[in-house]
DNA sequence: GCAAGTCTTTAGAATGCTTCTAAGGTTCTT
DNA sequence: AAGAACCTTAGAAGCATTCTAAAGACTTGC
């Protein structure tokens, strides 16, 4: 590596996934810039915009990789509607309902409180809050 | 009407629906006992064991408009997987990932505090909350 | 570096959930 | 009761996602 690009290949690896040429494209497009609330049909045309050549069954496939390695978050708006987010910290979401736009704000200042304990049995795994709202 | 029955006749006409053999049988299994959380396969299962002929594009038909109505809400927990729920309280909801369920529970002593503003030219819509657990 | 082994990608088929179509039935209005 | 409006239906279609099995790419051991 002679440039200043994150290499991708050494945190596939860590996240215990082979750096093919498919991830490596994938990875770079999703980590490289800011933030970004992906589809796997948005993903998939930005990708192919790089000239590699990537199937649809490959970004679900790594889709899923790289949510199940904690890289990515999901977020599930509608039925039939799921963004990955490239933002894995703390925080919740606006999504707006009439034209299906997700946007991102910091859980810093909100409170969740007085949640009743998890079913028996169980143990927390995640709070979702969804803030909806419309045009 | 000589039993003491709920009339959806009469609260299904309210919601400007017409009250059809099929979206009666349908908000009786719906709304006759406590609350309930359902999927359209699980409703058309219930209501054709009632005996009463009715089609899945019917249950999909009648859980859309019902919904529209403001008679239930709908809570999408993961894609391809979305229950509707008649209980149109203000409350939120247990998720057990592992085994799909669903729980209520009350937003009474639940506080989501310090909310950003909603997006320009946006307002609110709803706060949803779902509380992932796994056993 | 090469061969063998393992994992990955792929096109296309398949699946699962939901909506559409258009034909016939039901409900409402007068 | 007749006409108009609306609803239900089976089956087809649609959309997002996953599966299949065959070909290709990465890795390991030599």
């Amino acid at each position: 590596m002679s440039d200043n690009s994150p290499d991708f290949t050494v945190s596939l690896r860590a996240a215990g996934l082979r750096p093919t040429r498919q991830r490596v494209a994938l990875a770079r497009v999703l980590f490289e810039g800011g933030h970004r609330h992906v589809t796997a049909e948005s993903l998939h045309a930005e990708v192919k915009a790089t000239r590699m050549p990537v199937s649809l069954a490959t970004v679900y496939n790594a889709l899923n990789q790289f949510r199940d390695a904690g890289l990515l978050r999901e977020v599930v708006v509608a039925p039939g509607r799921s963004y990955f987010d490239t933002n894995i910290g703390h925080h919740h979401h606006f999504y707006v309902e009439t034209d299906g736009e997700l946007y991102d704000f910091p859980s810093a200042d909100v409170v969740v409180a007085g949640l009743p304990a998890p079913p028996e049995g169980t143990r927390l795994s995640r709070v979702d809050v969804i803030v909806r709202v419309r045009r």
